[in-house]
DNA sequence: CGAATAGTTGATGTATCTCAAGCAGGGTGG
DNA sequence: CCACCCTGCTTGAGATACATCAACTATTCG
């Protein structure tokens, strides 16, 4: 069950990717260590701060988490968008690189950062989710740095739709193409993750209403109802 | 540990300040595998291909590499800089994703993707590398996110000066603040890697010269006069 | 119900892109 | 050794996508 929440997050974000064995499935990631602990967040709450040591490794089990990077004037970056049974508070040097915050309520294993470090099981499980995680840093680079505010958009709203949108996407079912996507980020959290303003997200989400692509069940609930539309706008197809 | 100067950013670009301990130099990383092989090329040699099963690890010797992703209509991001040391060709799938092309003539070392995940040394050594990018990728998003042009460039020429600019940076040596620079990117790699136009780019050193924040002794060799006055439009502090 | 907050829409401004021309340096061949 | 070309870089003029500023509307919550 758990594992079919990884799919309605954004994906990418983590390492659902990588299909577990079923017979390990609850003895994968942190949960490997006996010594895991496992803590609850309330929405919108900080799990750390940039400049805190990094001494602990995280797995989100469930809910969502957004990282993100201020500059001193204030400007904010959203740099990632994590989904249950990804890794984070991991850092090349001994402090945090950015600031973690809940975007739902959350539940969080934590670990000691020298103990994961010692299993080879759990370092390769780190080694495995940090290369997932560089991929989707990959993409948001592309996306950050070369693609319009549409295509910023469009491909945020493809991250809802899984296996869509990816080489050997099986296409829509005929006569159906929607998917109801329940955001967790208010306006200026997806401004501040897609690099735009509040109001350029805002126009391009009702440009796609006028268009037909999407329909508004409320503000926070839109159901895609041309997915394969909304997929050709992205720019990656 | 000798991992943590690893810099996956632009510094070994042209500047070769991070020194490896000489001690170690020769056993760290794909060193400690005895099937690597190692590997030259040219300057502006692809190494791979997106799309290329990643079934082999790359560790940079020498020279410079940049990963990059292409859009189908042809618009490019340059996503990361590779100085010596860094690990590349790992991806989370079983494909390259991104391309590998060298900036100079380079050295690589190369060991199959199996045997570098079989060694527990090896597998700290990757996971503290991907690490490393990840806090790259991290502060390139906010570049390509929430950066001005100008502080795009600022941002890039302060990659070259080692130790400025970061915390705890030691300030000028009084009367002497500059850095000769020698690019071995074109404009248009730049401007690839900045998520900006080839003219931007040209303008904004353009300004940055008539300011005198810096002097062209070739087109390809910039000297930074003024350090400090860069490092304060970078829009980081 | 009403204030507070979040989202939308419009009018205007501007940073960056686009298109186009001119220039510089490096290499080649006469 | 110099003229020429080729490629990469610079500069200018104009277009445009997105940001900004400001008013308005919808939603949430006490």
């Amino acid at each position: 069950m758990a594992y079919q929440q990884v799919q309605s997050g954004l994906a990418g974000a983590g390492c659902h990717a990588v299909a577990p064995h079923p017979a390990e499935a609850a003895s994968v990631g942190l949960a490997r260590s006996t010594r895991a602990k496992t803590q609850r967040f309330e929405a919108h709450d900080v799990i750390f701060y940039e400049g805190d040591p990094a001494d602990r490794v995280y797995e989100l089990v469930e809910g969502a988490i957004m990282l993100y990077k201020l500059l001193p004037d204030g400007r904010r970056q959203v740099v990632e968008i994590l989904a249950p049974r990804a890794l984070f508070g991991l850092s090349g040097g001994k402090l945090q690189d950015t600031n973690a915050e809940t975007l739902t309520a959350a539940t969080v294993r934590v670990v000691d950062r020298r103990e994961a470090e010692s299993s080879f099981d759990l370092q390769c499980d780190i080694s495995r989710c940090l290369m997932a995680q560089i991929e989707t840093l990959h993409d948001h680079a592309v996306l950050l740095g070369r693609k319009s505010a549409a295509e910023r958009v469009a491909s945020f709203l493809m991250h809802f739709v899984p296996n869509r949108g990816v080489t050997g996407c099986a296409g829509p079912v005929p006569g159906r193409d929607d998917k109801l996507v329940p955001l967790t980020m208010t306006r200026q959290e997806i401004a501040d993750y897609l690099g735009l303003t509040i109001e350029t997200v805002s126009r391009v989400i009702s440009d796609f209403k006028r268009r037909g692509l999407i329909v508004a069940e409320k503000q926070d609930r839109l159901r895609l109802t041309d997915v394969c539309g909304i997929c050709q706008l992205t720019g990656t197809h």
